[in-house]
DNA sequence: TATTGTTATACTCTATAACTATA
DNA sequence: TATAGTTATAGAGTATAACAATA
């Protein structure tokens, strides 16, 4: 059958990475400094989550607390973050994107998506449609847990 | 408009790295050895284009020369590929999967297919179809010029 | 000269283990 | 003791620049 679970994994398997390479080279390739992957979605995830703690973003993005705490600190570095201890429980640190950050995010994310977008005009409606429902498939099966809860929280 | 080309922009840059971080958790955590998600990838593609050369794979994948000589070196030193000279044109490297890197190869793609087929069969069928339409979408939009012109030789 | 690949070097991202500070 | 985060250290993957071998 041609749309058996284990057909539409294999699917998914061969043409995810086709298409991450083509996101990662936009976002890079993005004028003046510049966002790394991780960088744009560390920042991307502090944007819609404004105080989240370093465990927060670790979680959120699968990686482990000492390589986010490395991650931000290059992003504090680069002004693009604010770090600072939450008063109420100083072992937690209140992480937030600056003025600066987010004009970048901003701006990285508009690009790659005018990248993408352009290869998308091509298509027409009906196929454009079937991806939009096909992202929103797959974002409801693969959002973390711990997202689900933190955007309860905000 | 719900599926403008922007709009489907950025819901596939806001989706993917989700469902990457799923299947290179997957791929990574298969049993024994384990492959990296660029090692897979490599093997993948020495698998379906036998004989490739070095700067098949490298541009394939989308990486430098230097570095897919340096991955190509690990694959070798664990015995996954071999690393020819051409006979016709001594600068030119000719790699094949050897049956310990296919058997691992396989082994790989089943966990993690069976990994992702299992979210999918929550789904309904109609569901799992709108993905494989998408995927389908996905890839001819993706697929790099280079791989097209490898696929009419092999 | 042009092409194919490797070596040298460096940077980013990632991890595990050990540590500090706070609760 | 337990939790949040950092530091120390190491390994993989990536890149650019310089080189070697072959065409």
């Amino acid at each position: 059958m041609a749309t058996s679970p284990a057909t539409v994994a294999g699917q998914v398997i061969d043409v995810m990475p086709l298409v991450m390479r083509s996101i990662r080279a936009q976002v890079r390739q993005h004028r003046t400094p510049g966002l790394s992957l991780p960088q744009f979605r560390t920042l991307g995830f502090l944007d819609q989550h404004a105080g989240a703690s370093l465990s927060d973003v670790a979680e959120h993005l699968g990686v482990t607390l000492p390589s986010m705490s490395k991650m931000v600190d290059s992003l504090v570095e680069e002004k693009l973050v604010t770090r600072e201890f939450d008063a109420a429980d100083r072992r937690r640190m209140i992480l937030d994107v600056t003025p600066r950050g987010r004009s970048l995010l901003i701006a990285a994310r508009a690009d790659a998506q005018a990248d993408l977008a352009h290869m998308f005009e091509t298509l027409p409606a009906s196929k454009r449609a079937t991806l939009s429902e096909a992202m929103d498939i797959l974002r409801l099966l693969f959002r973390s847990e711990r997202e689900t809860a933190l955007e309860n929280i905000k």
